[in-house]
Order: C-alpha cells, then sequence, then structure tokens
DNA sequence: TTGTAGGCGTTATCAG
DNA sequence: CTGATAACGCCTACAA
C-alpha cells in the first residue's frame, strides 16, 4: 500500500501539501496540484478513512437501529426495505456510510453509548416501544443532544425527535369508508399500544364511530403483535362472531393476511368474509385474495426525511431544532377486500 | 466526556493499566481491575471506537454491497431482507459492525478501494453481474487478498469467493416437476444472462427436456430482468401462443406474479392460465391466486455462510482457501400454481 | 503486575 | 503558496 509520504516524495512536496491537495483546502499551485494528483494516481494512493475518522473524531456513519429476531420479521420486510431505501438514498447524498445495528427487541439499548464510543455520527431508530427503559434510554439521547429521529413512533410527553405518519387520520377513514359502505358492527384487530401507532388507531376508530354515533364494543377489539401467525390466530375469534360482523379492520397487512389465512381454513368462502381492511398498503395487498383495501403509508419517504434532518445539520450550521415531530400523510387504498357481503 | 486520562487518575494508575483492564489483557491485580472499572464506569467512561479502529487498523464492519435504483427494487425486497437477516445475524455473533453500501447498477465499483481506505474489514457484495468491468474489480479484489465473497452469483474461468444456490439442480426439478404432469410445451421467462443463475436455469432447463427425450424450442424462450414489470410485459407474448403452451417456469417470484397479472387483464381465466412455476418461493408465492409452486432458495442461509467465511478467517488463524465456491441446495416447494389446465 | 514512551495517518496551526 | 510540527486517543512493546 502506497504510503502518503510516498507521494509526497514523489511529487516532491510536502505530505502537508498532499493532504491540501486531496481535501482541496487552502490554496495551491495549478502545478502542484496536478503534480500531487499525479503522483497519488501513479502510487495507488488511498488516504486512511481510519485515520481520517479519528483526527476529525467524526465516523462519517449514519446509524441505523433496528429490531431484531433471527428468522422473525416482527414487522413487515416491507416496512424496511421502504424505510432502508429512503435512508440509503439521503445518506449517498450526503456522503455518508448507513450503519446497520440489530438489537433483541427485549435488550434495551445504550443509544447515547453509540455516540460516546462514536461509532455513530447520527442515528435513526426504528421499531421503537414505548416502554420504561426504551424511554429513559432516549431522554438520555436527548438531552445529551445528541442528533437522533425516531420513525414511525410517538412519545406522548416528550419532545423527542420524530418522523411520524398520520395514523389516527388513516385510520379514521379507513373506518368512515367501511361505515359509509354500511358497516355497523367493525372489529378491530390492533397490535400492541406500547407502539404509539397503535394507540393513533384506536384513537381514529373510535372517532370515526363517534362522528356516526355508533358504539364502541370493546367486545370487538382484538389485539395481534403485527405478525402474520397473530392475525392467522385471531382467526378462530372473529369467526367466533362471523355473523354478527360487518368488517374488521387490521392494524397491518400481515396480519390481516393471517387472518384471511386462517378464516379460509375454518371454512369461510372467501364471499362470507367480512369487509376487511388492512394498513400498510405493502406489496402483499395487491395479492391477496380479494385484493385487500389498505391504508398507505410513506415508508420510504419517512426514511429519507429521518435522514435528511439529521444529515443536513451537520452540513448547515442550524442547530436543527423546528418541529420534533413531523407527520406524513397517510392515504386509504380501496380494494375488493373491503366490500360488504351480501346479506 | 470523560476521558481515559482521568479514569486512570481517578483509579490511581496509569492509562496502559486502564487500557488493558478494558481490553481484558495481560496479568492484572484483582483489585487494580476492580479500581478501574469502577472508576470508569463513575466516570461513564466509554472508549473511542475511531481511535480502537485507528491504531488497530481494523474498522470492525463488514461491508455489504447491494444494487440500487431508488424507488425500484430489481430483486425481491425478499431476496435482500432473507441475505441481509443471515449477515446480520453472523455480524452479530462476532461483534463485527454491518456497513451498507448501495451502487448504482451501472456504476462500476471500485471495490478494492473500499479495503484500501479501509472503510470494511471484509465485503459481501451482492446483485453482481457478469460483465467485464465487475469481472475486472472483482479480479483485483482476488488478487489483492481482500478478503470478500459474493453471494449468488459464479463468474466462469475465475475462483472468486461465493457462496451460491443449485439452481441448476432446481430448475431441472422444477421442470422434471411439470413434465411428470405431462407437460410438454414449457415456456421458459429467464432474466437476463449476466446473472449467472439465469444461465444455470437455463442449463438445468434444457437437460430436463432433454432427459425426456423433448425438444428445445427457442420460440418458448422469453427474457425479463426479474422485475414485476417485465414479467407483466411478458404477458402478452404468453398470451398469443396460450393455446400451444402446457406450461411456463418463470425465473423468479415477481416475474410470476407479473405475469399472472398480466394475463389475468388479458381476460384470461385462473382455470386457463397454464401451469406456473416460479422461483425463490418468496413470502408472496403463498399469496398469489392460484398459490405459486417455486423453488425455495436458502437466502438466509447463504448470507449467514457468507459473512461466516469472512469473519471467521480474522478469528482463527487459517489463511482460509477451500473451496472458493460453496453451493447450497435449492428444493422445490409444489402449489397449486402447476397443475395442468384441463383439455 | 504496572508504568513509560513511541507511533498509528491525518488534519490543522503557525511560520516562512 | 508551502513546509514543519503538534495534536488526536489508543495500543503495545519494553522496562522496571
Amino acid at each position: 500500500m502506497a504510503t502518503r509520504k510516498e507521494v509526497a516524495e514523489r511529487a516532491g512536496v510536502s505530505e502537508a501539501t498532499v493532504s491540501r491537495v486531496l481535501n482541496n483546502v487552502g490554496p495551491i499551485r495549478e502545478e502542484t496540484k496536478r503534480r500531487v494528483l499525479e503522483a497519488s494516481k501513479a502510487l495507488g494512493y488511498y488516504p486512511s478513512a481510519l485515520a481520517r475518522s479519528f483526527v476529525r473524531r467524526k465516523s462519517g456513519n449514519l446509524g441505523v437501529v433496528l429490531p431484531y429476531v433471527p428468522k422473525v420479521n416482527v414487522f413487515s420486510t416491507y416496512y424496511f426495505a421502504e424505510v432502508l431505501s429512503g435512508i440509503g438514498e439521503a445518506v449517498r447524498e450526503y456522503g455518508y456510510d448507513l450503519l446497520l445495528m440489530f438489537r433483541s427487541p427485549q435488550e434495551s439499548m445504550d443509544f447515547a453509548g453509540l455516540f460516546k464510543s462514536q461509532k455513530v455520527d447520527a442515528c435513526i431508530i426504528l421499531g421503537s416501544r414505548d416502554v420504561s427503559e426504551e424511554r429513559a434510554a432516549l431522554r438520555i439521547l436527548q438531552e445529551e443532544g445528541h442528533p437522533y429521529c425516531l420513525i414511525n413512533q410517538h412519545f406522548e410527553g416528550e419532545s423527542f425527535s420524530e418522523i411520524d405518519a398520520e395514523h389516527k387520520q388513516g385510520s379514521l377513514e379507513a373506518i368512515r369508508h367501511l361505515i359509509a359502505l354500511g358497516a355497523k358492527r367493525i372489529a378491530f384487530l390492533n397490535g400492541t399500544l406500547d407502539f404509539s401507532n397503535s394507540v393513533d388507531r384506536l384513537e381514529g376508530y373510535r372517532k370515526a364511530l363517534a362522528e356516526a354515533g355508533l358504539p364502541f364494543d370493546p367486545q370487538l377489539m382484538l389485539e395481534g403483535n403485527y405478525s402474520r401467525k397473530s392475525g392467522y390466530a385471531a382467526a378462530s375469534r372473529v369467526y367466533a362472531m362471523l355473523d354478527s360482523l360487518d368488517a374488521i379492520f387490521v392494524a397491518n397487512d400481515r396480519m390481516a393476511i393471517g387472518l384471511m389465512q386462517g378464516l379460509r381454513e375454518l371454512g369461510v368462502q372467501t364471499d362470507d368474509f367480512p369487509a376487511i381492511v388492512g394498513y400498510d398498503d405493502s406489496d402483499a395487498a395487491r395479492l391477496t385474495d380479494p385484493p385487500l383495501t389498505s391504508v398507505h403509508v410513506p415508508f420510504y419517504e419517512m426514511g429519507k426525511r429521518a435522514a435528511k434532518r439529521l444529515l443536513a445539520q451537520g452540513t448547515d450550521g442550524s442547530d436543527d431544532e423546528g418541529a420534533p415531530r413531523e407527520m406524513l400523510g397517510t392515504r386509504l387504498v380501496v380494494r375488493k377486500s373491503s366490500r360488504l357481503r351480501e346479506t
């Protein structure tokens, strides 16, 4: 490996000058610049990113924390693929690198440590849940002023940096849609409430019912954990009250898919399905039979925005601030699954 | 931020001793160790990963290169999600970090530069294609002896480090299955041949025909690019020869899904579909109507193996070598889509 | 068992 | 415009 020293010698200049040329800093004579560049290329010199990071005290990495259970995707791969793509785009734009960090769902994570050990310059946290250790860890992050951003999760009562989506509104529209179709009894298969978006959806659901003067019936509430399996498991309960049910709203597509599968295995014909609305508008929503009406969430955009918020800080001098919680819009995509069955 | 010097002072030892304690190296008196640990904790000291990497000349990063087109997934997200999960598992096991690097599909990449600039200690390359610049870049990697590994791509005539799957065998079995069902005229919607697995599939296809004494008919060959869109686009050609077709083998599930969609829009009823076999056995294969018979590929395992091959090198002293090309098995998963229609 | 000191490859400051 | 030179935080012989 060619060293900088060799480059300097070959170009007949000092190492400092080599550095200047390669970093485009300070005034340099054209001729000198040319010679250095030439020598550098001839020798195949590559500056050490390690040394550079060290002296600049910047890793050049944007960290992305995501929950991880081997062979089990708690969320849809769709969600992560979209968010990561969005982040990837921004990262490449700003010349950063993307450091992926998995964490076991239980294991509370020392977010601040990532910064203190200088592994990352900024960090995006996915799949965060509202449990006390998590709150505590995030508070530290906030207090110590590290650049971080949560995606798709809100912590009530804090002012964390968050990019979220209008889940309450999305759910509201989903239920309105069902009601407009004539549904009266609408079940709700939600996820656990430690995800703020589950809470948001519940609010939207209740608001829509209230608007229409429909009663809220706790009997109609089901809980899953966003996995296909949990949707599958819910099928028996739905089956039990099938006759009294007009429709069911499911908090993500995966569960909706599991539910449909489960119902089918219990012998329910497609025509006898209650109207179903899913959530996320993942690729899979187009493939189910019947195609799944679902609430579209701009995950790609959310990832991109989060990354930009973080990386832009480094660029301009603005100490950011501004709305710590930004919310992007959702949108109902109607397909066939939300039709009410004939009576 | 507490510095190591402070820790040393508080513990009443030298910085070197602090270092020793924190790295568990060299003989240390229990009492000293205790004091250092205590001081370190009290002060909230975090060693700088940057400085550490610098002096050790190891980034601690496993790089993963993946092709990238914003908002377009040339491959299925399924493929990447599985491979990444596998890599993630190994990485966490070995205490490495995972550095994601996107590259535009055209842009030929300076793989060796990643090592020379010391951004990564080892590197996995996904979505590589057999084009001359790529070969050249990989040869350099090989010659310079950097630890790298290709996944799901083989370069004939080279001895690159590769983790591949038995695509020839997988295709062979897929076609045998169709033939066993009575299919005589089997079309093949393949991907471009700069992906070695396209070539492998073609070989499997031809071999199966030959075995059965069936002729190879170039008319039955279609080419897509692994996107759903290209499968969709192929529908019209398939439609044109629908009557003379018993079955069609499609090189990945995405295209198969696009194809089914396209046929349907052309007015073909499910019952009139030719028998269809897809490839990858992605989640989506279970969701299509009819469910898609497909060839299962152990992507998760492939990612894990590749990462382990790379990271284990660092651990033991073995300069690896051993079979540079390792191939994992594929397996046909039969579902309803491969039934021949009634005549 | 512990301390001292040199060096890792860059950047940045300060003279010239 | 360019050349010395001092950090940066940590690891690791070598000495004690």
